[in-house]
DNA sequence: CTCCAAAGGTATGCCTGCGAGCCATTGGCC
DNA sequence: GGCCAATGGCTCGCAGGCATACCTTTGGAG
């Protein structure tokens, strides 16, 4: 028997119980700007029927989110659940995980979305989307960047057509981010980011696969070895 | 709210309920290789520790393989349940999942997995293991060739030191194997593979990540296109 | 002003999966 | 020959999660 890939494919075959799972999804879209703050999540039966999960282990993830402040719900027709303006800090208590690990897939991931990407026709919506997203990314405050910054990452992800890869590239992103949490985020290293962002997105929109890939890898670098650097 | 990200992250939280995840785990270590023929899995006990869930849950999933002939089981001290030798077909059943999603994320992460173990500096057990898995593809029969074939790809993303990108490629792997069952694998292909596993191989073990990701690269695409031309 | 559609809020009963313990079988060790 | 450790085989009660149905609130449509 082939020893070590067991560790990967006897893994837990669960990460966690559909409570947690849920709260962990829903804690995704909205930390990753999928949903932004003021902005309602679907209705509970739609989350329910997307996710998979019944409408009481919905509620139960949404009254927990309510309870650390992340959203509030409203009842009556054009009511919901919404995202609240002003979000709680994240809990600092996870451990990390192996940041080799982390910092591995998600250089591979990102790296290989952005070679895909511009190896495609991209429509004129997602030309459009790609451009605002960037935008928004660079016009957006300290307080914001963590948020912006995945939903350009996540554009990019989209833009391959491939929904696996897209779901794989927001998992490790919110990994990724937990460590991020961890060390400060100053003015000159977003101004940087913001010029490798152009370059990978110019690069995607010019259908330059080799180019945007290079860009990708160098953004990547940057934060990786600030990671290193903070958390030996 | 950014609508298409939500597709990835509202997707459903479990893939199947413990029994059918556990059967999944059992069988991709069975068809991708990790435990050969004649070999025996570990322990029923020990499956339900590192698979997460309970020993009842493990056995009903041994029991199912047992009906479908992948396995025995043999009671007392070393005893233990074991890979038959003569495995059966896989059922055809399943339908083809979105081709282009599969073939897109398995290029991103098996290329990036060929990249990086090339970048990295390997240890002498690592070296002769990734040759080890070379030499058993190359002088495999076509009746084998798959699972050979699988071991040597796992083997390269092991050697990425990375266990979340190796548990990625392994999902990635059974879900092409799936589509890949259903076309014939013909000699000459297995020629033309061989060729390309040397070359990867050897440029990882160069040291050479930019080859490394350019020969997997190739090595996809080919197979890549006979399945684009089969199934379409 | 009334109605009603759509959203959140609540309650009940079933079924899956789990934990824990015990039994049965086997082959090496003393 | 007897012991015993490790393995598969089995059972029972409990907890988590689910489906389903119904209630309450709200604001726009008619």
């Amino acid at each position: 028997m082939v020893e070590h890939a067991q560790e990967a494919l006897f893994r837990p075959v669960r990460a966690g119980n559909a409570f947690e799972e849920t709260v962990e999804r829903l804690m995704q879209s909205i930390r990753l700007g999928v949903v932004a703050p003021g902005e309602r999540l679907p209705s509970e039966r739609d989350l329910a029927t997307r996710l998979g999960v019944s409408r009481v282990t919905v509620r139960e993830a949404i009254r927990s989110l309510q309870e650390n402040h992340y959203v509030e719900s409203r009842r009556g027709r054009y009511g919901g659940t919404f995202v609240k303006d002003s979000l709680p800090k994240s809990a600092p208590g996870k451990e990390f995980g192996d940041l080799h690990d982390v910092l591995t897939l998600r250089r591979v991931l990102e790296t290989g979305a952005a070679e895909t990407a511009a190896g495609r026709s991209l429509g004129p919506a997602e030309r459009r989307g790609l451009r605002a997203r960037l935008e928004e990314a660079s016009t957006s405050s300290l307080a914001e960047y963590r948020r912006k910054d995945s939903r350009l990452h996540l554009a990019i992800a989209e833009a391959t057509g491939s929904a696996a890869l897209t779901a794989a590239v927001a998992e490790s992103r919110m990994r990724a981010n937990e460590l991020l949490d961890h060390i400060p985020l100053l003015e000159p290293n977003l101004a940087h980011s913001n010029a490798q962002h152009e370059r990978i997105i110019v690069s995607i929109l010019d259908g330059d696969p080799a180019a945007a890939r290079q860009a990708m890898a160098e953004h990547l670098d940057g934060t990786a070895s600030l990671l290193r650097g903070f958390l030996v």
